[in-house]
DNA sequence: ATCCATGATTAGCC
DNA sequence: GGCTAATCATGGAT
């Protein structure tokens, strides 16, 4: 065995530093290549246990004098060649792929709910119009808004040490490996091309465990919105008054109990209530009363009552800013009698 | 604990 | 898109 070939050996992988080179490696190789039984343990323990200091250093003194061979880079470029010809089926995979679609859209929520943005408490913008769209009033909750803030708070803080946790330990491990292998491309065809892909590989496999961590943020998440800002979890009954304002439309329109959008919009104004809460109060009472009209008796007749009662106090103030001579003829607007059969016929 | 009232949501209709 | 009817979920009285 002439030095090139030796050497040729050696960096294809077979040779290195093995027990092998220390003691007798021919008989090894031999049957191994033969196919024949491995050796008995005995035997292999016999051949480390003659290791010596002297064989050691006999060893490492070919290695660096195959290392400080003068062909030595040229043939670790062909050898790197070679293997880059014949591990195709590893290239394929790893080709630059596209962004992946759902990594976007579960960044693109934890941006939009503050929890991965760039500034602190950044979800009380979201928060704010999490709870404008689920149609509260403006002064309410705002007990629950800030404990649903500091709740987003603490998955945001938890989301970020562990993005942390994990990038430290992938670039931990993206180091050891690299370490690894550029120690080993001193025995073995490695090039730096490699070692890039295996970067990638490990990169890949770790963004995979950090999405596993977005996606039970945005779980989290969502968990937190539904627990807080489902507004059937809060209903508050509405005021007294706003209910009598209501009330008063729907009893003096019975027949016709469908307020325009102007006048939903009145309404929701002095019962500080929004305009969908106003169609939703119509839808319920609506249907309440045509399902049990006799129950919604006593009610009309109330609100009839008060009707006819303010209609007469405005007519009077009218009168009185107006002549004495024109008495409230015609003047009552909205009036309507105590029926004592009410069908409310408008109801479709 | 139970029941009723009530605001919100949903499916289906027009 | 607005409406009805059914239903859910909670508040409050008992």
């Amino acid at each position: 065995m002439d030095d090139q070939t030796r050497m040729l050996a050696s960096m294809a992988g077979l040779g290195g530093l093995s027990q092998a080179d220390v003691s007798d490696p021919d008989s090894v190789r031999k049957q191994q290549s033969l196919g024949q039984p491995p050796q008995d343990i005995g035997d292999i323990l016999q051949q480390i246990m003659a290791i010596t200091d002297e064989s050691l250093d006999e060893a490492q003194a070919r290695k660096h004098a195959l290392n400080c061979h003068r062909m030595k880079p040229a043939l670790f470029s062909v050898l790197c060649e070679i293997k880059e010809k014949t591990g195709k089926s590893i290239r394929g995979v790893q080709e630059e792929d596209p962004p992946d679609p759902q990594i976007m859209r579960l960044d693109n929520m934890l941006l939009a709910e503050g929890v991965s943005g760039p500034e602190k408490g950044g979800g009380s913008a979201a928060a704010a119009a999490a709870a404008a769209a689920a149609g509260g009033s403006p002064n309410d909750g705002s007990i629950e808004h800030s404990d649903y803030r500091a709740k987003l708070a603490q998955i945001r803080q938890i989301y970020h040490s562990e993005l942390e946790k994990y990038e430290q330990a992938c670039s931990e491990f993206t180091n050891h490996v690299m370490n690894l292998l550029r120690e080993q491309s001193r025995t073995r065809p490695i090039s730096p091309k490699e070692i890039e892909r295996m970067v990638a590989i490990i990169h890949r496999k770790f963004s995979s465990i950090q999405m596993q961590l977005k996606q039970s943020t945005c779980e989290a998440v969502m968990i937190l919105r539904s627990r807080f800002l489902d507004a059937r979890r809060k209903r508050r009954n509405f005021n007294k008054q706003a209910t009598e304002v209501l009330n008063e439309y729907f009893y003096s329109h019975l027949s016709n109990p469908y307020p325009s959008e102007e006048a939903k919009e009145e309404l929701a104004k002095k019962c500080a209530i929004t305009v969908s809460q106003v169609s939703n109060w119509f839808g319920n009472k609506r249907i309440r009363y045509k399902k049990n009209i006799g129950k919604f008796q006593e009610e009309a007749n109330l609100y009839a009552v008060k009707t006819a009662v303010d209609a007469a106090n405005v007519s009077a103030q009218a009168s009185q800013a107006n002549s004495p001579a024109t008495p409230n003829s015609g003047k009552v607007v909205g009036y309507r009698k105590p029926v004592p059969n009410f069908q409310g016929p408008g109801i479709r």
